[in-house]
DNA sequence: TGGTTTCTGTACAGAGTGGTCCACAATGTA
DNA sequence: TACATTGTGGACCACTCTGTACAGAAACCA
């Protein structure tokens, strides 16, 4: 628990001639776009701007360079969800709030990196799988606990959480096909009907 | 309008020496497990059986065979969706069994091959694009009428199917990720809240 | 049987793939 | 200035990719 070196220990050697961490903003860019067996390993140092060697001394291998993607892609959405989540006061709004951030209609036609690489490499890469399951896993929870904050049971609440999750991914997808932006807005709206004891219509028949 | 050719003009020269259909069975399965990109035409021969030359004289291109496997797929997922619509005279139960047809949440782990491909190539497969348009109109519609039929106004229907399909769409995706089908079950009857005048804990409260 | 048409296996082409290797450049320490 | 350590560019490797060319086999019609 106590060595004697410097607590933040400078690097040996030559330093880093680029920004790992905005190359990776990059990888996760062209990802996006185009998939993952799409891209070449060319495309992307050309887009990252470094070189082969510099490529694999520093990510290791284009699989471990989508996963490193994949990681810091979710977990900035993750941090978004939670902001929404906890930004509103109203339950109501916070769901409305976090189903606009996963849906993310407004985004463009690319869809979500993190659904597109499941549906590509989905069964049969191992490490997505694992990472998947405990993303969708971490959003699952927190809606779970927007719903129970709502006046869900816990039972209820997580199946009803898996539902929104689900409506969310697939207007995610639905985006992709190239349903306006507008329509899937609006949809999004159904998505009430799925909370407790209310609906878009029948709202002003509730107090609790 | 009027040739003299016969009407079922018999095939000159040596018949092929393999079931085109079947063959395009095979890739369905072989594209479904493994995605378009990751999938090798030798890796696609070998399970259909086939050589290059006759691959090539019969499908055109490796896209061109993506393109007739998805037509394929889809069509006859339709149908059966289009079975499931009229099997039910309560349109209820019929939005039930359109979902657990489209969600599939017993076939596997695959997903469904139609958003699959969605997901790995749009944008920028414009073929794709447009027959992926095609399709979930046409699903979409069956829907719509499906809820016209359960009462609803054709603005709402249309919205709500939406929903319904893009909950189904999104069960699909976490089927992939390795949620069971049990839970994905459960999580399905919540689609009962997008349903006119009703809910599955209300239902008592509704006659008409 | 002769002629025509179509299939089919193999070989080939040209480009591209992910990944490795190595000599050299650039930095920090002593 | 000498040394240790690390980054960098580019050549290189073995392989795979989709797609083409061609010669011959197989079927049908007359």
């Amino acid at each position: 628990m106590s060595k004697p070196t410097a607590v933040s220990s400078p690097p040996l050697g030559r330093p880093r001639g680029f920004d790992a961490d905005a190359a990776l903003r990059v990888a996760i860019k062209v990802f996006w776009q185009n998939g993952f067996e799409a891209t070449s390993l060319d495309h992307l140092n050309r887009a990252m701007g470094l070189s082969r060697s510099s490529f694999y001394a520093c990510f290791g291998s284009k699989h471990a360079l989508l996963m490193a993607a994949l990681r810091l892609y979710a977990d900035e959405r993750f941090a978004a969800l939670s902001q929404q989540a906890s930004a509103h006061t109203d339950p109501r709004a916070a769901v409305q709030a976090m189903l606009a951030e996963i849906a993310e209609v407004d985004g463009g036609t690319r869809g979500c990196l993190f659904v597109n690489a499941v549906a590509e490499r989905a069964p049969g890469d191992d490490e997505l799988l694992a990472f998947a399951q405990a993303h969708t896993g971490r959003v699952g929870a927190l809606m779970t606990a927007t719903l129970v904050r709502a006046g869900c049971s816990k039972v209820e609440a997580a199946q009803r959480a898996g539902a929104l999750l689900a409506l969310a991914i697939g207007v995610t997808t639905l985006r992709k096909t190239g349903v306006p932006a507008s329509e899937l807005t609006k949809l999004l709206v159904q998505a009430d009907h799925l909370l407790p004891l209310t609906s878009p219509h029948s709202r002003r028949r509730n107090r609790a």
